[in-house]
RNA sequence: UCCCCUGUAGCUCAGCAGGCAGAGCAAGUGGCUGUUAACCACUGGGUCCGUGGUUCAAAUCCGCGCGGGGGAGCCA
């Protein structure tokens, strides 16, 4: 049996058709019943017309039952269309209904939902347009990754979920135990974690870069592609608390192999959203996001801008007086001033580097000036920063220094500084939110609804 | 974690200078039409989030709690 996809875009008119699926709408009419039959495959379903006069039984008591929901096997011959809906329809012979769905108490209505109340019933929002739609083109993306990196003799490595060290660095973490916490409290003893599963602390991990860089300096070519987690108390429409992150690591590489790796990649996810994803792209362009296309085709044709933090901070200090929080040299970049630069100074995607080592991470490679390492975050209209990345330092003693000028206890990073000891050589990833990409494509603006169950703050319900 | 907004029919919302619970959509019934966010008519449908208070009287005003949304911070 063909899915509706194949019927609609292969199949030839006059043959015999079968197809499941669930009624997206049916409407009557005194000579034809129109029913809109939707099995997921694609945004658009197969209208099936029933004759209303010559109806068997069997066939009008089938569709007195096909409500809005109901799965469905519908049977008949594939006819050119004779109205300007769709190209094709299924003139039907016979149907029968695989799954009732009563329309009393059904909560997805043949209308309009928020997306607010579709989060409320995240076991069946992915029947409607929207979330549907966004369901493919999260398919689709992930492939994209997956086909990028291999097309350029990255291997994917499976960084763990869970890990021992707390020293990765990137936000609160969940502990991971198996101890008898109710026991615990109640003995009042401290917990002991010799006895733990691990036989010390165990998290879940909040990033597979520090393991990914291990087979970086092994393999030369690597990402990681996972789910992420972090514990932080953070209620936005970009934070998950359970999200998916992108993370390439490259050997031989410094900043400006990872800047042209970054830009490539954007442009090369962007491109097969808009190749392999048109209908589920109209339909956002159309009811989501409009212009959706347009910004995607831009980023898609536009060169990245370069700009160093310092020069952004010197931009940023024209512009003083019209921000919330004031620029200076040394100051983060908020969410308005990136906005800003990108939206406004460039006026389309531009990687800021050389950032501060104060605002940045351990092992971000130290420029020759003392002060800035060898960061980059590109940053993009509309969303501000989606990729953060840097060339990592490779150089043992800078390393540790590093380590211990951010306060870290150097002892859970041994392995971590081993790389550096043994063999070690330049090289640079960076990291990508799954998540914001596809709030990016999509044009959905809350993360939530572009995964298909989202893990946030009191949110785990399905 | 902080700030702001919000909670009324299945859904989206109006009603809130305190005085009989409303509309559109959805659903049901009938009509009409190759319909396609169908159209027309009628019908059914309510713990006004919970709790305490003010009042002759609270959906409306006040306190507390819970839920939802947006923004900020943190970040991906």
């Amino acid at each position: 049996m063909k899915d509706i996809k194949n019927i609609l875009a292969e199949a030839s008119v006059g043959s015999a058709i079968t197809a499941k699926g669930w009624v997206r709408t049916k409407r009557e009419t005194k000579n034809a019943i129109f029913i809109e039959l939707n099995d997921g495959s694609s945004f658009n379903g197969l209208q099936c017309v029933f004759d209303a006069h010559g109806l068997s039984k069997e066939n009008a008591a089938a569709l007195s039952r096909s409500n809005t929901g109901a799965a469905l096997s519908v049977s008949g011959t594939l006819i050119d269309s004779p109205a300007s809906g769709q190209a094709v329809e299924l003139k039907a012979d016979s149907v029968t209904v695989i799954g009732e769905c009563p329309a009393d108490s059904y909560p997805l209505q043949k209308k309009a939902h928020s997306l607010e109340f579709l989060r409320e019933i995240a076991h069946l929002r992915p029947r409607t347009n929207t979330i549907g739609a966004a369901a493919r083109m999260r398919d689709e993306m992930a492939y994209a990754v997956h086909s990028f990196f291999h097309e350029r003799g990255f291997r994917y490595i499976h960084t763990p979920i869970i890990t021992a060290s707390d020293c990765e660095g990137a936000g609160e973490m969940f502990q991971v135990t198996n101890l008898d916490l109710d026991a615990l409290v109640k003995s009042g003893q401290p917990a002991d974690y010799a006895k733990d599963f691990f036989g010390k602390k165990a998290y879940l991990s909040v990033s597979g870069q520090l393991n990914v860089e291990c087979y970086a300096l092994a393999l030369g070519k690597v990402y990681t592609f996972g789910p992420t987690f972090r514990a932080e108390n953070s209620n936005t429409t970009r934070h998950l608390a359970e999200f998916w992150m992108i993370e390439p690591e490259f050997s031989f590489a410094e900043l400006p192999d990872n800047m042209a790796l970054a830009e490539e990649f954007i442009k090369y996810l962007f491109g097969w959203a808009m190749e392999r994803c048109g209908e589920d792209l109209a339909f956002f362009d159309k009811r989501v996001q409009p212009g959706l296309i347009a910004m995607l085709e831009e980023v898609k044709n536009k060169k990245f801008a370069h700009m160093s933090y310092t020069d952004a901070v010197k931009e940023l200090e024209k512009k003083s007086s019209s921000f919330e929080f004031k620029p200076y040299w040394g100051c983060d970049l908020q969410s308005e001033h990136e906005r800003y630069l990108t939206e406004s100074v460039i006026g389309g995607p531009v990687i800021v580097t050389d950032y501060p080592k104060e605002l940045k991470a351990f092992y971000m490679r130290l420029n020759e000036d003392g002060k800035t390492v060898r960061a980059m975050d590109v940053l993009v209209p509309r969303i501000g920063e989606i990729i953060g990345g840097s060339e990592r330092e490779y150089r043992y003693d800078v390393l540790l220094e590093n380590i211990k000028a951010k306060g870290l206890d150097p002892e859970p990073y041994w392995w971590y500084l081993e790389l550096r000891k043994f063999g070690s050589a330049p090289h640079s990833g960076f990291g990508l939110g799954f998540e914001r990409l596809l709030r990016y494509v999509t044009g959905l603006e809350n993360i939530r609804d572009v995964i298909p169950f989202p893990r946030a703050v009191k949110q785990a319900e399905f």
